[in-house]
DNA sequence: TCATTTAATTGACCGTGGTCATTATTTGTT
DNA sequence: AACAAATAATGACCACGGTCAATTAAATGA
């Protein structure tokens, strides 16, 4: 019905993409340009712009591979039994949150789709992370008063929240882990 | 000690500030342009960037003076009562937030302080609102067993995370206040 | 096999934020 | 008033994301 994709485009669009990340492993997201990356995979300039909507959108592909390893890793765990042990758990991907500024941006402003009818990348992975926090929340300990969809949207609430305040040079004093773990504990535990 | 500013300088930014307003009033904040701002301000491109870091610095001061006008009102109001009391009162700020999706990544990105050293206009009203939102927590039934200081920073938290679903088309169905409401309430009453 | 329709690619071009060496103005000094 | 030092203003220029009419290549039908 709407499959008459062409392996010419597919081949493209793999290019763009290799290219991409392969400047993104040398220098960082923030250092990606469009230029570049069609420079790199052979292609003109026009040519990027027919596989992706603007440069965000490739960004959040790279940035979605990415944050699905971490995702891939964290969903094979076992339930964490405390507050303090789901922030060491989160943790890797707090990390790579913050590695960059630019990254944090990125990610906030997709974390909630951003177009009115395409979740990306990004907004998927937000999804899925809160999937997997849902599913901690039958912890003995974890409160029963709230529904627990409302608690995993918290929970990410108090993510973004601790690490915008991580990248503000008047509260960098206090750690990621015990900035969390401040605001996880009165929002999860029964009391 | 430091205080050699001629007054040209004064009249030159307040040219500037004047002109951003207009365009601003006129299209909103997304429609700003810096060629416009100096055309109408009559100076040259270059003597925008010696009186604002960047486009970025100007918006800062655009949307500082709204937030300030709403927060004067804000700090003038007794104490609200109940949780819902308190999203009525913070609606105005709300909604001016999501006003415009440039406003709104604008005043997420600026919320903490951006830069190492120098706090801006939006840092200092997000501290400000947070400073008046922390003196309403004496109020009966809200709970004592964590830090004001969490408790607040805990509600801009909720805030961000309401504000931006209220953006994502999957779950702009709920009203922002309603939705606030439901994460403020778990959080805030002793129970 | 060739003609026609459909899809992918190209690159010159544009809009806009930001820079910087040069020029103009103000302030301080004698 | 004349000069020197410091501060402000200028505008040509650059970087980079994004557009689009024209071109080329692939799929389809006879």
């Amino acid at each position: 019905m709407e499959k008459p994709i062409q392996k010419r485009t597919l081949a493209t669009r793999a290019k763009l993409i290799a290219a991409g990340e392969a400047i993104v492993s040398e220098g960082g997201f923030d250092a990606l340009r469009v230029e570049e990356v069609v420079s790199r995979a052979g292609v003109a300039k026009g040519t990027f712009f027919a596989h992706f909507r603007d440069k965000d959108a490739l960004m959040e592909r790279l940035i979605g591979v990415r944050l699905d390893n971490i995702l891939d890793a964290l969903s094979d765990i076992p339930a964490p039994k405390t507050t303090d042990a789901m922030v060491d758990e989160m943790l890797p991907m707090l990390q790579f949150m913050v590695s960059e500024r630019y990254v944090f941006d990125l990610i906030l402003r997709y974390s909630g789709a951003a177009l009115i009818d395409d979740i990306g990348p990004i907004g998927m992975c937000i999804g899925r992370h809160e999937t997997v926090v849902m599913g901690w929340l039958n912890a003995e300990g974890v409160r029963r008063d709230v529904d627990p969809k409302i608690l995993a949207e918290g929970i990410q609430a108090f993510v973004f929240q601790t690490l915008a305040l991580h990248f503000c040079a008047l509260h960098s004093d206090i750690s990621i882990q015990s900035r969390l773990g401040s605001y996880l504990k009165p929002w999860l535990l029964a009391h």
